[in-house]
DNA sequence: CTAGCCTCCGTACTCAAGTACGGAGTCAAG
DNA sequence: CTTGACTCCGTACTTGAGTACGGAGGCTAG
């Protein structure tokens, strides 16, 4: 589990943090992750903070981040603005709360097409777009009532 | 609420799943939405379920599903494979339960910021990195324990 | 000392997900 | 019967997030 300080080039961050060197390259440019000072002409070394901001980043894009978000969300962790911070940690809270209902719905509803999809053979269409269909609905969260009906039928 | 079967036009259905009709109709090009059949030189009317769909496509995406997968999502909810259904749909359960687990962390990372980043001057930087770090390495979900120890300090 | 593998850097290409645009047709109001 | 608002359709452009490529240099093993 990537213990004791990770020490390495582009090369190896790239491998640790499972993503090619150009990613990393492109990460920097894209300031999402600082360029090591290198000493007079030698190759940059990274540490363990690298690896574990690389992942952090391919993490918050699976749950739908754009890599601007993500770069917001880096500098909170880089400590620095605080009480900025605390604002924008509130603001994303928003943001990973209603992603979190979304998919809790989600979840629920693949759960019901595993456990029932064969067994109501007939009748039934739903419940998967019936899960995220009343988030879409009222984007700011009052009544969050479950009224698991079905939908898409009829 | 949307209420009793809603129909329109594509402009009016855009305006109500909150997207342009240009989306509509990219989304058409893409097989995410059934075009209506209209008869005979008719301008195309949707229905209430077209809304849902929609409404759909855009809340998965902001969960982190391209759009390949929510066609893949959908293809259950339009019935018709089933067993076959079943399969697939424990597959996207498994993407979501792990999204689930980084979005809990996520978020109880944020309300750390939130909560204690001002409180903590001087030594710590850490929470958030922290939270989707361990998720990165082990990637199938032995080992929930939650350490949620600084890491992005030396 | 040279071959192979790496880093460094810039530029260019790709792919997904739209957006924009322009011309043609339709329909209802003025 | 023309004007404005809309649909329809194709094509082209844009933006985000990488990928690929090619030349130049450095290190180390044979």
């Amino acid at each position: 589990m990537s213990q004791d300080t990770f020490r390495g080039t582009i090369g190896t961050l790239a491998e640790a943090a499972g993503v090619t060197v150009e990613t990393i390259r492109f990460y920097q440019r894209k300031q999402l992750l600082a360029e090591p000072t290198r000493r007079r002409g030698e190759v940059r070394q990274y540490g363990a903070d690298a690896v574990a901001r690389v992942r952090f980043v391919k993490a918050a894009q699976r749950l739908g981040f754009s890599l601007v978000e993500i770069a917001g969300l880096l500098t909170l962790d880089d400590g620095a603005h605080c009480d900025e911070a605390r604002v924008v940690a509130e603001g994303r809270l928003n943001d990973v709360r209603a992603k979190l209902r979304d998919l809790r719905r989600m979840k629920a509803a693949l759960e019901a097409v595993v456990a029932d999809c064969c067994a109501t053979r007939g009748t039934v269409t739903c419940p998967l777009i019936a899960s995220l269909h009343a988030t879409a609905v009222d984007r700011d969260d009052r009544s969050a009532g479950r009224q698991a009906g079905c939908l898409t039928g009829t």
